[in-house]
Formats: structure tokens, sequence, C-alpha cells
DNA sequence: ACGAGCGTCGATCCGCCCTA
DNA sequence: TAGGGCGGATCGACGCTCGT
């Protein structure tokens, strides 16, 4: 039975919904932001429990009421980007603000014939998967006074892009995943497909400045005192799911594609 | 040599927050 | 209270890679 964890729930109500073949639906073919939140909000709402769904702009997407758990939805169309995503100004994490923060990643068909499409694949994820710095706080900052008359303004506007769970691991696609701390307590009806570590990086970025004569972007960065620390996660699905196991991609694969990102971005300066 | 496919970057739109 | 500023999201252009 239910140990109380929301995100348990809210994980097997999705998994329902996507067994029942309920569908998205989008409401007009510019829709492209609200058709998979609206998807999962009445997943969310079929729980029962109590949730706020916040604005636009609200980071997390949902918050729960009797729980400090936030859930942060990521749709993504298929075939389509799959390495990576674009947070855009909120960098991936754990916890934020003091909330617990799970990412659900859900894709759907890139080009469907009507409005109304399956939810192909689905992860939800705690968010140290993906990143497990609490300590960051994303601000953007200008420069007013730029240009010969001084009257333009530079909005300093970070924009992170973060692996996907499709990208880091394999086993995943097709299926419907929930990810969380290898500490975390789940019931009976779910069952462990596989074991996910993430360690820790030997440098921490914790700076950078552009120079706008030449369009040179430097990075700063410093030891990271927890290098090689594991993170250690496990992946699960709802008995009755495909057993597929679920593994890290292999790092040097990940290590690659950071760099060959890298490399590209130093060719631009 | 060339084209398909994929990934990245920058563009664009637009709703909401915040502050003057 | 208006509008400047901020943030979420996808789209399109482009360029790289790989297979034929």
């Amino acid at each position: 039975m239910p140990t109380g964890q929301p995100c348990l729930e809210i994980f097997a109500q999705c998994v329902e919904a996507i067994r029942a073949n309920k569908l998205i639906s989008r409401e007009s073919r510019q829709d492209k932001e609200f058709h998979f939140q609206n998807w999962f909000k009445a997943r969310l709402g079929k729980t029962g429990l109590h949730f706020e769904a916040g604005g636009r702009n609200t980071y997390p997407d949902f918050r729960l009421v009797a729980s400090t758990d936030g859930f942060e939805v990521k749709g993504l169309a298929y075939p389509g980007r799959e390495a990576n995503y674009d947070c855009n100004s909120q960098v991936p994490s754990g916890s934020h603000n003091g909330r617990a923060i799970f990412y659900i990643f859900g894709r759907y068909p890139a080009e469907p014939d009507g409005d109304s499409y399956p939810v192909l694949d689905l992860v939800v994820c705690h968010g140290n998967f993906l990143n497990a710095d609490h300590d960051y706080v994303h601000k953007n900052k200008s420069v007013k006074g730029f240009g010969s008359y001084g009257d333009i303004m530079i909005r300093d506007r970070k924009m992170y892009v973060a692996p996907t769970p499709f990208g880091l691991t394999t086993g995943t696609a097709h299926n419907q995943t929930l990810i969380l701390p290898v500490d975390f307590r789940v019931d009976s009806r779910f069952r462990s497909v596989g074991r996910l570590v993430r360690r820790e990086a030997q440098k921490l970025i914790v700076g950078y400045t552009f120079d706008l004569r030449t369009n040179t972007l430097k990075p700063e960065s410093v030891e990271n005192p927890a290098a090689g620390t594991e993170h250690n996660f496990v992946a699960y699905r709802l008995k009755g799911s495909a057993a597929e196991a679920v593994a890290m991609r292999p790092p040097r694969e990940v290590i690659a594609e950071v760099a060959e990102a890298a490399e590209a971005t130093e060719k631009d300066e």
C-alpha cells in the first residue's frame, strides 16, 4: 500500500493513464508548452493531492500543498532532441527553495496527425539525478549603457542546457521509469530495474567573464571539494510494466558529448 | 560528393512579476 | 497601474557527421 510518498502516487497515476491510452490534447497548433503540462495536471488531479499550479513563470510548475514536493514538467517531441534539453533559466536540482523537486519528462510524437496523441514514454526523476548541487541560486543581471548612444541594454540571460534522462541512461526509451535516490522508500507496487551512479566532477564552474571586444567567454573554475563523490539512484517500474533494465550510458560517451559541446562553443570564440 | 538526420544556437512570442 | 524586465517554451537556420 502507499507509503504516503506523493511522487509514487503521481508516477503510478501517470503509468495507469498511459496504459489506459489517455491522450495528450493540444488546444491549438500554436500550443507548444501547455499540452503535456495539461496532461500531467489531469493525472495530478486524479491522485486527490492538493496542489498549486502557479503561473506561467513559476518554478516548479506544480507544488503540493500538504508536503514540500514540487514537480517540473518537461515535454519533448520524439523523434527530436534527445541528449539534452533547454532548461532556460532554472538549473535542474533536487532542491529548490526548500522544496524537493521531481522532474517529469514525457515524450510525444513530433508530427502528430491531429490534436490528440499519446505519451510515448515517461521518466519521473528526482532532481538530484540531474544535478545534486543545492547552493547555486540563479540570477540574471543586465548592463545598461551599451552601444554608441549608450541606450542599449545587455540582458545577461543565462540559459542552461542539461542532459535528459534519455541521454544519460539506456533502457528508458519507450518505457515508464521512476528514478529516485537509493535511500528513498518505495512500496511493493514497484520493482527495481537498475542501479544508477552519478559521480561528481573534478572541477566546479564558479563564474565567467565575457570580453565584448574580442567576444571571448572565459569560465572560472575551482577544484570540487567533493570530486569523485558518488550519488546513487535506483530506477523503478511498476510491476506489470516492461522489466527492461536501466543503466547509465557509458560515462565516456557522456563525457565525449560534453567535450564536443564545449569544443563547439570554443570554436565560436 | 552529397544528402539525411541530428544537435545546437539564436530568434521569437508572450504571460506574468515587479517597480517606479 | 503601466510598462520594463524576466522566464518558459518551441521553432527555424545552419552546420556537423555519417552512410551511400
